[in-house]
DNA sequence: TAATCGTGGGG
DNA sequence: TCCCCAAGATT
């Protein structure tokens, strides 16, 4: 067997039964392609059905509005896929006639889908030659071809790609691409994989090197930045709380969080917290700063904290966006995980 | 083009 | 505890 063949004939003996997987209705492969993109299936698979029995058909999803997408969206990370996903789903209605597009120039000039994304729809659901080449493709590519271009330059995204092209199975791409995926996802594993039981070990320029723990090579990654936040929660004697939803720019956008302060890590949190309570006027009760709870970015990491105010509605004008929201209401708004998990305790 | 965007699991 | 990184795309 040469090696395509190989390759599907591990892939039908191993392949996972996957929700998306074994049908060609782009909508729906791009509904979780979109998902998957630097999501693993485990955490990714509740949300394709929920996205899938919200929005049944492309014209459901092109009719939601931006925050209820958001809040089926929470807690899956990378939120400006939601929102791409949205405004592709109206350009699908208005310019498509409410068929999604299975060809890949065409899926290219969808917001949210890139070169991985247009050649996986266009592969699997039109069976258009593109090869894809995603995490696991760079991983088992490099393995076995020993390539050690870093799979992150630009040099390495073109070699790679014309690996991937030069291998593809052009009678059978969407297979081919699958197997490509699902084997390196489930055999060629970044961590530990079990050479030992891999159909590809006789021609693998790692395994034979001992390099199957250097490669794929990757530049190194940029000093991952520190934030200090400072979260204050401003109820009133109704129940409410004070939220606003977060500007298009910066981390969380779209989502709705509490007034917050950002400080320098020198900045000692009690006395941010007086200066705080200056900024209203009269003398609130004023709980303590909570310790901060760190939460770790891909190139960030946050620290939170946060502080209550217990006012009285009438004191309090709201403007610029600013608006009180009943506690039991707050599932009804996206909002990061850190901060609705800590909102959940702290209500109950 | 290099930086940015979340969350969760595993070594 | 810390670091890697996962069905990438955008600006």
């Amino acid at each position: 067997m040469n090696f395509n063949e190989e390759l599907i004939c591990w892939y039908r003996k191993h392949k996972r039964d996957l929700p998306w997987r074994d049908n060609r209705d782009a909508y729906r492969i791009w509904l979780s392609e979109i998902i998957l993109q630097q999501t693993r299936v485990e955490q990714g698979m509740p949300y394709f059905y929920k996205f899938l029995d919200a929005f049944p058909r492309v014209e459901a999803f092109a009719a939601a509005s931006e925050d209820e997408v958001l809040r089926l969206w929470q807690g899956l990370g990378y939120y400006s896929r939601g929102r791409n996903m949205l405004k592709t789903a109206r350009k699908v209605v208005a310019d498509f006639e409410g068929i999604f597009p299975d060809n890949y120039d065409d899926l290219l000039k969808l917001v949210g889908i890139g070169d991985y994304t247009a050649a996986a729809i266009a592969s699997f659901a039109g069976g258009q030659a593109k090869a894809v080449v995603d995490g696991n493709v760079y991983r088992f590519l490099s393995r076995y071809f020993g390539i050690a271009t870093p799979i992150n330059s630009t040099a390495g995204k073109k070699e790679f790609q014309a690996v991937a092209d030069e291998l593809l199975d052009a009678h059978n791409p969407g297979e081919h691409n699958q197997a490509m995926i699902e084997f390196g996802a489930l055999q060629c594993k970044p961590k530990n994989p079990d050479c030992s039981v891999c159909p590809f070990m006789a021609g693998c320029y790692a395994y034979h090197h001992n390099a199957v723990d250097t490669l794929p090579k990757k530049v190194r990654k940029l000093k991952i930045k520190e934030r200090y936040f400072l979260y204050h929660l401003i109820k009133n004697q109704y129940g409410e709380l004070v939220i606003k939803r977060r500007p298009n720019t910066d981390i969380w956008a779209g989502l709705y969080d509490m007034p917050v302060f950002e400080h320098s890590e020198t900045d000692d949190p009690v006395v941010i917290a007086v200066q705080v309570h200056k900024v209203f006027k009269k003398v609130y009760p004023l709980s303590p700063v909570s310790a901060p709870v760190k939460h770790i970015l891909t190139h960030q990491r946050l620290f939170v904290r946060f502080i209550e105010h217990q006012v009285l509605k009438e004191d309090v004008v709201l403007q610029n966006g600013w608006m009180w929201v009943n506690a039991a209401d707050l599932a009804q708004y996206g909002m990061p995980k850190i901060i609705f998990d800590f909102l959940k305790k702290v209500i109950n």
